[in-house]
DNA sequence: GATGAAAACTTTATAAG
DNA sequence: CTTATAAAGTTTTCATC
């Protein structure tokens, strides 16, 4: 039997598609499908069937961290005391939570969060570090990772 | 003298409208209008600033990473050989031009470089690091970290 | 800042080839 | 898939308070 196209594969077209709204969501339909070689119908039913199957998760404006008031990234790699499923679940959801964490990952290896805090300065950071983050029981080890320079970053992966 | 406000200067409802692009660039300025307590004309003059100003840096869309084939995340730290100018410069370059990057740091500490990478599986990062990343001469040491779960990624800090 | 209005443009939907 | 068309919604601009 031959394999039919499934509902949830992407093709060419549609990754031609994907890589222009991950860099420009302000593109128009007509733009895009100029871009992709097709005409403005299929290619919005396109984008409409990528937002609908959650490929497209949903569109955000950038905001500029130095603008902002949050010119400093840390990188904060942290060991907790125990690791059962109940505490692991808790502390997850404590970082989720603040609003200085942008980023939290579960990890393998050395340790068992790695996570990443944009705040104003280095005393807005020990603020955080101390009063929030440090706050929460049983933490053994935390260990920061200050980034001097912003080489990359890329809201989605590359298609 | 009193302070003016500067052109530069961003206020409470200006920090509102951010926070709600911030999370959904698709909202109309009709809603974001309603949401903020002001009328269509001068949120919009508002945002266009703030687009202007750099702010707003732009929008995107954010693609599901597992949707586009890219489920698995990598923590990279790296040390390089040499830390002159131009040999910072070039890895700086190589490291942002890799498509499997998403994000990359120069940082303080006991690593050069702290990076992320988003890739397909085991394989697939296997080929990135051997092929591609340590293919740069001068890399001393590369310490990997596998990401087990994802429990937030915010594209922009809080305002 | 608010309101109202108008023009230009975009999205969304439909029909026919 | 294409072209063509059209209604609805949105952005952008402008005049007036």
């Amino acid at each position: 039997m031959a394999r039919s196209k499934s509902a949830y594969e992407i093709d060419d077209i549609d990754r031609k598609i994907l890589r222009l709204l991950r860099e420009d969501a302000h593109l128009t339909t007509q733009e895009i499908a100029d871009k992709v070689g097709l005409s403005q119908t299929p290619c919005w039913s396109r984008i409409k069937r990528l937002e609908d199957q959650g490929v497209i998760a949903g569109y955000v404006a950038l905001l500029n961290p130095e603008r902002i008031g949050k010119p400093m990234s840390v990188i904060i790699e942290i060991n907790l005391d125990m690791h059962d499923d109940e505490k692991i679940e808790n502390f997850s959801r404590h970082l989720a939570q603040l609003p200085e964490v942008t980023d939290a990952y579960l990890t393998t290896g050395e340790y068992d969060y790695v996570i990443m805090a944009a705040v104003e300065d280095t005393e807005d950071y020990e603020q955080f570090l101390r009063k929030r983050l440090l706050k929460f029981p049983g933490i053994r080890h935390a260990k920061s990772t200050f980034c001097l320079r912003r080489l990359k970053r890329d809201p989605s992966p590359s298609v």
